[in-house]
DNA sequence: CTTGGCACTCGCATCGTGAGAGTGCCAGCG
DNA sequence: CGCTGGCACTCTCACGATGCGAGTGCCAAG
């Protein structure tokens, strides 16, 4: 009934079908690990292991493989997170110091979290309804348009032209758009992007009648940009990772990478982080993904993001049989540091 | 000596080869087609366009498959661009116009390529050398940062942060970015960003010499934004189509997936593209391209922009065996619209 | 509960075979 | 001089049989 064994032999299943990808017998465990007992035991436990559904032999002639519930046996209890050394925790933090704006900072940490695990590598891009803003600007750009500019407290920038109805070339149209962008600046600045839209609600009531259509549609777009979140930037990298591990995959990477390409599925991957909970990092395994195309995949993600607001989230795509310790330490670490220099 | 029928044969080839993809012999060729002679002198036929170096033969008993050089040929003198059906036109305007910004723009591109040609399409964005100046502006950040936003005639926007000396904050600052900002958008504004570039050089000569660091710095951005050039963002979709193909690719996809990441290489592609060159459209075939990864692949690509300047380009990847006449139809009217929606 | 032993089961790799497709060449014909 | 039909030859691929080896499950003994 040692309850204790058993669970060390899944975990040395694990780890040694991560080595070798592979499936593994009873006497090949019990020469690499040192358990105190012979390799008929360890068949009787992997037995039992079969039947709590926890391992499973492709054919009755070879080793045995990891479930889905075994991996997630072995990322929830059985599995320390591998401490990062003090020079690769250096090397991360220096090569992201090295970014000159947003985009270089989202494009940076795709490829650093790709080239660390030699996984497809997923960063979401701050979101616009958990941050702030950080300033709005209007420019006319022609005798009836007006661009609007919104810039979020992480750097990012959303732009949209609305067409007036009136001419804003003449002294009275400048004039006006300026007094727009004083008094929506007054509002709306610093506050999160959901509360400014709610306090401008009333904006166009200080407004003339015949100006307040354009004040509503430099509201409405600011509610735009916020509807339109659904459809969230999502950057990758690695995708050749994919085919690196040829035939690892369980099937073929077809279905894997369309649903790479369908953002959408993994947005919703991000959209359950929550912060904290636990090392902060969240894994998902295999079947427990709603989307098919990733059934033989896992997926460690985080949240990142400026001070205690977490805005986005990043991490690795690959394939169940990973090696979970050093994909969650090195999520870990990267969601860390792009924290820490969204900050400044 | 009838060089005619010997192209017609090629054509033949490279139809079937593309339909099945299997290597295409003399006896199914002359069932498909009509030509007015027998499978010997078919036969007889391939053996010269095999010493031509235009067709391969896998093995001794296989068919033959075309080469580099047979695309090369068949693509130049042997293939007329299929016309597209109104319908289908129709269709690409009306998604294209879908839009909301140029990001949407970009995006709704690049997904319609690989959709309507069931190939990896990519899509650079427009650049900034090749465009021009809608706008900057100059926005205080705190007190000694300032954030510089220019705006390109695309729609496209490029930010940087700037670090000042002297504070910004109060009233003489504000005054000084209140006077960078109209003289350099009066010097700016309108003209091709190398244009401008070189017409503020003497900007600073004209501030106070205390100020002129910070107006250094302002113009700086704007020479550090076109140096960047070289980091063009471009956009992938569809390369699950990589892995539809299968085996279809020569080798596997992980060195294309690898070449696409890439991005130097891809715009290396776009780089020589010339406006109104025959159809407008280009091709590189296989070995033609520099990267080896690509070396068993085929990029069909077209310049697109605004007005007579082509600021940018689009175009689609596959295998060497790829329907060209359907993907340069497509190719070439994807670029049109685009163009259209971009006068706008 | 553990252990060593033993019979048993399969998957996989290897090998050989046969069929089929395609070619190259040749001699004859217009 | 080019086209045609015929024929022998080559080579790949698919199919099936075989043997090996890894690994298991079970059992009786410690």
């Amino acid at each position: 009934m040692s309850d204790e064994r058993r669970l060390a032999v899944l975990r040395a299943i694990v780890q040694d079908y991560v080595r070798t990808s592979e499936p593994v017998g009873s006497k090949s465990l019990v020469e690499r690990h040192h358990f105190g007992v012979s390799a008929a035991t360890v068949r009787n436990d992997m037995a039992i292991l079969e039947e709590e559904g926890l391992i499973h032999a492709p054919h009755t002639s070879a080793g045995r493989v990891p479930t889905d519930a075994g991996y997630r046996l072995f990322v929830d209890r059985l599995s320390a997170v591998k401490p990062m050394s003090g020079a690769e925790r250096a090397a991360i933090s220096r090569f992201l110091q090295g970014a000159v704006d947003l985009d270089d900072v989202v494009d940076r940490t795709v490829r650093l979290l790709a080239s660390l695990t030699h996984q497809v590598a997923v960063v979401q891009y701050p979101s616009l309804t958990r941050s702030s803003v950080r300033h709005i600007e209007l420019v006319p750009m022609a005798r009836d348009r007006l661009m609007v500019i919104l810039i979020a407290n992480t750097g990012r920038i959303e732009q949209r032209i609305v067409e007036a109805r009136g001419r804003l070339d003449d002294e009275a149209g400048t004039a006006l758009v300026a007094r727009i962008r004083s008094e929506v600046l007054a509002e709306a600045a610093g506050r999160s992007f959901p509360e400014a839209s709610a306090r401008l609600q009333s904006l166009p009531e200080r407004f003339e009648p015949a100006d307040r259509d354009l004040v509503r549609l430099v509201l409405r777009t600011l509610d735009d940009a916020l509807a339109e979140e659904r459809e969230e930037r999502v950057v990758l990298a690695g995708t050749s990772n994919l085919a690196r591990f040829g035939s690892d995959f369980p099937l073929t990477i077809a279905p894997v990478l369309e649903a790479l390409e369908e953002h959408v599925v993994l947005l919703k991957l991000f959209g359950r982080l929550r912060p904290g909970q636990g090392t902060g990092v969240a894994v998902t395994i295999g079947h427990e993904h709603e989307h098919e195309g990733l059934a033989g995949a896992s997926v460690v993600s985080a949240a990142y993001g400026t001070g205690s607001e977490l805005v986005a989230g990043l991490g690795v795509l690959g394939p169940t049989r990973m090696d979970y310790p050093t994909a969650m330490a090195t999520v870990r670490a990267v969601a860390h540091y792009v924290s820490e220099l969204l900050e400044s």
